[in-house]
RNA sequence: GCCGAAGUGGCGGAAUUGGCAGACGCACCAGACUCAAAAUCUGGCGUGGUAGCCCCACGUGCCGGUUCGAGUCCGGCCUUCGGCACCA
């Protein structure tokens, strides 16, 4: 074995020999439990960065492990390769996308290959490629023909900068997500998908993801926002329509004084028609409509109404109340029109404030009275009814039931649950995406493509510069064809669709990724989903998690898949930081994997990334820290390198000599190793800790290396110590640990080793170090036999001269012994 | 504003069930090896007092509580980060 650890020719060469095995080709093997590990597939967006490093280095240590402990472990990668960075790339540089999109993935594979992670190579799979987005067509028209995608026109968020409409998901603090541009509405002709059909069904689901953090789980939950009210149609003055508004408090509904109406609202031109208020209302909106979604609803944005010169009828006592326009009603919310009880309502209290509007108290608390000349802001709590006619004197959680069923059976109102998740807009007005399926028709208007004549292939000879409308638009050869129905002249929809489509479902065609007949082999899918593990960033707790959870439940209904839940554990992990921030190119300081690579190895690279910080939290990168990982794997190599000829013919320990201590001690952090790596991996995923119980054992053998006379080593519980340390370290430095298994004199790989367990024998310790306190403070520390009965401790503690001359002068009142760990001496 | 997470040495972090706070690593200091340096090995390393390896006090964001005992549990704050943000 060589002296010095060479990882520039260790890595390669096994990368070359796994490949050349087919080490971690999987078959679907139902003798072998199943275990499917996932990472999310990246964008191809040229070159691995370090929060890939970090990602898939954690899926690869739980896909070994795995595999060692005797699972049947699917690991693929593929490629999120869709969208919009490509086509970007294309009008800047004039590079075709499809060409940029492959070089990149040539290389991004070949970085990843670099790493050594544990892939199946022949499972990997690109969105953009026919045969794959195949199948995104042919799983868009199972949801268009239960109804679940739809075509209307509705006000959408549309980024002037990427020149397309976005999803709700999509929209951060009315930005686009992708470019931070501000994102203006615009009322076009979409694609949706009916997401809210799902909403209670994805919500009650939640409470089942017992492997999901809660802070993904609590933040579905808010993104869907349920909430229970009633929807009660009032009059209008004069008008034979009703005006329906939604409320989660119709215990207020006597303390309304104004009804507001969003500006979009379709009664709004209506009741101004012809009146004096009909300019102003109509300058109002304009004004609305030209405003960002930032500017008109953020918290911070002063309220603004109009009155429109209408007058609402309130259904339960007859009152007219005047009817507004404003700014913080929004359309795409309940009915788009609200209530004003400026009492019970913070909002409705600083706008009828401003435009001195009623307030009425409907709701009294317990002991107080409140008075509406003198109150500074809304009462929201509970309380009794007042001036509430026939409900009077009913606490308020009451009347809410009873108000309600009240409305329900007078016909003046009904309950009803509604969502803050809207549907879910697919279609999108770009180049570099899976085409929409569908054709229309002069006779037969809408039509599906047929299954057979999928795909809908996205040619390759398009402008691709963005002008508002799909570039496909500009391609007759595209643009034209026959109806499927009919025969005749049709036009293709030129709209592709949203990525995140793609990246719906992709973790079933991993299961049967050369499946030609169908997405997936309904076998294999049975077979391998749930995937078992999920590892990925935060970022997408609510995008891709919330659609894949959609898309498999509707994939269920239909019998396609046998799950209902995509995802059974999911792990976030945090993002890699440098000098306290992201790493950022505009920032400077980004630090490249290939660098890191070329000038420690891979293995240096994914043990410094597991050692530094646990998976979930954020991760501060420091040269400094990869070269103690680097001086780590080279201590290794060292050990293992001195002892490699004196074990060479040895037979591991067996238990059947009695040990010295110093061997006993070697063999206790041994299988306390093995005893915590095992239990770190599987049940915590704190890698950080079972690095740092490796460096404890190799620390130890050191130790015992160089301390004790080699005459007297005993090299059979060195050999035993040194082939589980190999092991133990295989999952986070495999290509270090298969060499040295190697040399040592192995056959066959050390990942298709099995996963040792600990001998409990070689871990309990005879004697123990105990403290002894006083009133809680340490004062004395003792060893003791292990095994030591809490009266045996505290009489020993007892007895002890330095104990006996501290408790000089003072009475002991109580005495706590807990075995191993202390006597307690409590005195006054 | 609401929801959630986190605050521990010079730094990253550990302490899994309430039981010696600071494992492991980085940085730093000292020593060994060396002509010297690098590499390596050994030892030290929370703060303050005192100081010959002894001992004492303080110490896990802040204030209070429960307990023989609190980084850990409870109540109230502060700060940072993440999510949502006029959702009626």
């Amino acid at each position: 074995m060589k002296e010095k650890y060479v990882f520039s020719e260790i890595e390669p060469k096994w990368q070359q020999a796994w490949a050349g095995q087919n080490l971690y080709k999987v078959y679907d093997n139902v003798e072998k439990p199943k275990y499917y590990c996932l990472e999310m597939f990246p964008y191809p967006s040229g070159n691995l960065h370090m929060g890939h490093v970090r990602n898939y280095s954690i899926g690869d240590v739980v896909a070994r492990f795995k595999t060692m402990q005797g699972y049947n472990v699917l690991h693929p990668m593929g490629w999120d390769s869709f969208g919009l960075p490509a086509e970007n790339a294309a009008i800047k540089h004039g590079v075709p996308p499809e060409k940029w999109t492959w070089e990149n993935i040539d290389n991004m594979r070949a970085q990843l290959k670099q790493l050594g992670i544990s892939y199946d190579w022949d499972r990997e799979v690109a969105s953009c490629h026919p045969d794959y987005y195949r199948w995104t067509q042919w799983l868009f028209l199972r949801f268009y023909k239960q109804g679940l995608a739809y075509k209307k026109r509705a006000a959408v968020n549309w980024c002037p900068s990427c020149v397309t409409v976005l999803a709700n998901e999509q929209v951060i603090d009315g930005a686009c997500e992708r470019c931070d541009t501000a994102v203006v509405k615009k009322d076009l002709e979409q694609w949706f998908l009916s997401i809210t059909k799902y909403a209670q069904h994805l919500l009650d689901n939640i409470k089942k993801l017992d492997g999901w953090p809660d802070k993904v789980k609590i933040m579905q939950e808010n993104w869907i926002g349920r909430s229970e009210g009633v929807e009660i149609d009032f009059g209008l003055k004069g008008f034979e329509e009703k005006l329906t508004v939604y409320t989660t408090r119709p215990d207020t509904i006597f303390g309304v004084s104004y009804m507001v109406l969003a500006p979009e609202h379709p009664l709004v031109l209506k009741l101004v028609e012809g009146t004096e208020y009909e300019a102003a209302a109509k300058d109002f909106i304009k004004k609305m409509l030209h405003l960002n979604e930032i500017a008109r609803t953020s918290t911070e944005t002063e309220k603004e109404g109009l009155f429109i010169g209408a007058y609402a009828i309130n259904p339960v006592n007859g009152t007219e109340v005047p009817i507004l326009i404003a700014n913080y009603v929004l359309m795409e919310y309940g009915t788009g029109a609200v209530m004003g009880v400026p009492a019970h309502d913070q909002r409705d209290f600083e706008f009828a404030k401003k435009y001195n509007l009623p307030i009425k108290v409907v709701i009294q608390p317990e002991g107080q009275a409140l008075d509406a000349e003198t109150m500074t802001g809304a009462y929201e709590d509970e309380g009794n009814l007042v001036n509430s006619g026939q409900f009077d004197g009913l606490n308020n959680e009451e009347a809410i039931r009873k108000i309600g069923d009240y409305m329900e059976a007078n016909n003046i109102g009904l309950k009803r649950v509604n969502f803050r998740l809207r549907d879910w807009l697919i279609s999108r007005q770009r180049y570099w995406g899976a085409p929409i399926p569908i054709v229309y028709c002069d006779k037969c208007g809408e039509v599906a493509v047929p299954d057979e004549q999928l795909p809908v292939i996205l040619p390759s000879n398009v402008e691709f510069k963005p002008f508002g409308q799909s570039p496909l638009a500009e391609c007759p050869e595209f643009v034209n064809t026959t109806c499927p129905a009919c025969g005749g002249p049709a036009r293709r929809e030129t709209d592709t669709m949203d990525t995140f489509i793609c990246s719906s479902w992709y973790y079933i065609r991993f299961t049967s990724p050369q499946e030609t007949t169908g997405p997936w082999s309904k076998a294999s899918a049975d077979y391998w989903m749930a995937v078992d593990q999920y590892i990925g960033g935060v970022e997408h707790a609510i995008l891709h998690l919330l659609y894949s959870r959609f898309f498999t439940k509707v994939l269920y209904d239909l019998g396609l898949v046998s799950v209902d839940e995509p995802f059974t554990n999911l792990l976030t992990q945090g993002m890699v930081l440098k000098d306290g921030s992201k790493m950022s190119k505009s920032k400077g300081n980004v630090v490249s994997p290939e660098e890191i690579v070329a000038k420690y190895g891979a293995d240096t690279a994914r043990l410094f990334i597991l050692f530094a910080a646990p998976p979930e939290r954020d991760l501060e990168w420091s040269d400094q820290g990869v070269e103690g990982a680097y001086r780590f794997l080279n201590r290794v190599w060292r050990l293992v390198g001195h002892y490699a000829d004196k074990v060479a013919g040895v037979q591991p320990y067996n238990g059947s000599v009695e040990l010295g201590a110093a061997e006993k001690e070697v063999r206790r952090l041994t299988h306390y190793a093995i005893k915590k790596v095992s239990d770190d991996v599987a049940t915590r995923f704190n890698f950080n800790t079972a690095i740092s119980t490796i460096m404890e054992l190799v620390n130890g053998l050191y130790a015992y290396k160089d301390k004790v006379d080699p005459a007297e080593q005993n090299l059979a519980v060195v050999k035993e110590s040194l082939e589980y340390l190999m092991v133990l370290l295989a999952p986070f430095a495999p290509h270090m640990a298969e060499e040295l298994w190697e040399a040592t004199g192995h056959q066959g790989s050390i990942h298709l080793q099995k996963w040792p367990v600990h001998d409990p024998a070689a871990v309990i310790q005879d004697e123990v170090e105990i403290v002894v306190q006083l009133n809680g403070k340490v004062r004395e520390k003792l060893v003791i036999a292990a095994n030591m009965e809490p009266k045996a401790m505290e009489e020993f503690a007892l007895g002890q001269e330095k104990v006996r001359a501290l408790l000089e002068g003072k009475s002991v009142v109580k005495v706590i012994s807990v075995p191993k760990k202390l006597v307690n001496i409590v005195v006054k």
